[in-house]
DNA sequence: ATTAGCACTCGGAAGTGCAGAGTGCTAAAA
DNA sequence: TTTTAGCACTCTGCACTTCCGAGTGCTAAT
């Protein structure tokens, strides 16, 4: 635990550097309210925090500027969330779109509303609730030989694939086809459906096998498309505009571009303890050492599902920022719970 | 019409400085395969191409580049495409997802693959035919007052959307949405579809109106949706790469973003001739001035529904990059001719 | 423990000089 | 009349130096 007054200076100077992006010296800090020491004696107190690690130079005759560690020990004790302004959760909200009820929708448009509030790029996950339960199959028929098969989850995610047939699609085949997919799939959890189950039952078929196989499989494909939670990125070119990504910033908007590494990068919380601060290097990608990312989970009713966040430089303004994907995490979660979960406790009648 | 001489000098100044990206000077061209002058007699040459507003030098003493006209001479006169090797054309198929059947899925890895093949940015655009018509609606439960409409049309357009109802969903109700609309919807183009018509369907409905009427309202969105062709933008942070973006990409990527602009862009060709190249300032905004786009429109049967196209610098590869467009042009049409003319042919089956 | 004072260091701006590339022009050659 | 060789000229880009200002660390005094 750092000394009162050293704690301040760090504060200040984490503070300080967010705000103007320079690095600050000793004299700016010489009229900081409540602490009236001389400029030489801040240099002391920061020659100390230079020795621990919390504070850089860039050069021997320029201020001073945090570490990574500065900013952790920033976070974890010096920073105070700042409470929220009316104007800015009028702006936070009023990007939403959850009216079309579509989840999909409401977190891409939830990620588009944290890149206008907060200039950086956001990152958003639609759910993945592995409670998820098919809640409806269709097929429709679009030509003789070919039919869209459409999958909705608990969780309100739907998914439609187009489904080839070896024999044109009958009436009789219809039928079969929805009672088949009413006693086997209605209800039960995505997590269920697996080759494995699709073999077995395409075997106990008998003579329709071969005709109705396809439609199964398909219908494999779309339970693994609405498991996986898809990650929607935007507001990158916000990022350009920073000078700590000056000239590499194509390294990262490549970086941002590659799917994989993004879904570890929203999935990878210990926890489901709310909002997660990463600090450079945390995150574990050499591409991301200059940036941190504001993750927080979102929930339908007890289960946290997805998650929501932000990238940009280091240098973000973590005690606004904090409060507000926080804010916003709230609404969504309100909202699909609203939603989805009352279903769960409601699902009799059928088409 | 230029001299002889003169334009193939021109010729080799593009190519060069298309190769390069350097100010090619006199020197550079005197052992030009077929021409026999020494490179002051070439300065002689470009001194008059210069005067002709064809190319132009950065500084005194800098070779030359060529200017918007010189572009578009040799884009119009000079350029002869080149053959696709079969190496380059396995590179455009293998990105391609027709396997889901669905053209927005198509159109949006024919995008990605552009981006792959030609290191710029891509656009594409969804089918939007005015031709299409209505193929099915499905109506289904969600919870006890909301229900997902799921719309398709005969150009394998797939759009879903969440309706609240103020009455619960019962079977009935149920029955007689899908009654209504198999007589009033299924085979009507979605140019029919608009407000009025809605709205003397509900005032026809008599005691169901109020009840049904918000499931009506949301067809009329759905239909909306699928009317409007969706702009499909990828691969924008290749062009950071490029140096002719230097400082101020962040600002083309910005515009980009808007969408709005780029509607304009890929519809206003002038008509169905194939593809079509605008250089520089021949795109009517001042942020592309720099840029060039390659843009082709594709088919299904006979008629022109979309587009498909690259954003780059002006310094751009013309006479490999026409032909490439044009080759996943030709895919794309012919695989959704393939899949989506037939049917209207052949709908007679329903659910 | 704090402060004033001072020498020291370093980055960035501005200025200087130089080499190289490419041109336009002129006068001779074809 | 067209082409060519030759040359003076212009301009960029790079390397090098100089200089100023900001900020530091250290020392000696309070």
């Amino acid at each position: 635990m750092l000394p009162q007054r050293r704690q301040r200076i760090l504060a200040a100077i984490v503070e300080q550097y967010i705000e103007t992006g320079e690095p600050v010296g000793s004299k700016a800090l010489q009229n900081l309210p409540g602490l009236d020491v001389s400029s030489a004696t801040i240099r002391n107190e920061m020659a100390e925090l230079t020795a621990q690690g919390f504070i850089t130079q860039p050069h021997t005759s320029a201020g001073r500027v945090p570490t990574q560690a500065g900013y952790r020990y920033y976070v974890d004790n010096l920073m105070q969330p700042a409470e929220l302004g009316e104007s800015d959760r009028r702006r936070i909200e009023s990007g939403l779109d959850y009216r079309s009820g579509d989840p999909e929708q409401l977190l891409q448009t939830a990620g588009e509303a944290l890149v206008d509030f907060t200039n950086f790029a956001a990152i958003s996950t639609t759910p993945a609730d592995e409670h998820a339960v098919i809640k409806n199959i269709e097929m429709v028929p679009v030509s003789p030989k070919m039919a869209m098969i459409v999958l909705l989850t608990s969780t309100g995610i739907l998914k439609s694939k187009a489904c080839r047939t070896d024999v044109p699609i009958t009436v009789d085949l219809q039928d079969a086809f929805a009672d088949i997919v009413r006693r086997n799939f209605f209800g039960i959890p995505l997590s269920d459906v697996n080759t494995v189950m699709i073999q077995t039952l395409v075997a106990g078929l008998g003579a329709k096998a071969l005709s109705m196989s396809p439609l199964f499989v398909t219908i494999a494909d779309l339970v693994e498309a609405a498991s996986v939670s898809e990650i929607n990125l935007s507001g990158q070119s916000n990022l350009l505009g920073y000078k700590e990504y000056n000239d590499n910033a194509g390294q990262l908007l490549d970086f941002l571009h590659r799917e994989e590494p993004l879904g570890m990068l929203v999935s990878s919380g210990d926890s489901d303890t709310g909002i997660e601060i990463r600090i450079g290097s945390e995150n574990r990608y050499k591409e991301l050492e200059n940036s941190s990312m504001i993750i927080s989970k979102y929930k339908i009713g007890d289960n946290a599902t997805g998650a929501i966040g932000i990238i940009g430089p280091t240098r973000m303004n973590y005690s606004k920022l904090v409060p507000s994907i926080k804010y916003l995490t709230d609404i969504i979660s309100k909202f699909l719970s609203d939603v989805y979960e009352e279903e769960s406790s409601s699902d009799e009648e059928e088409s």
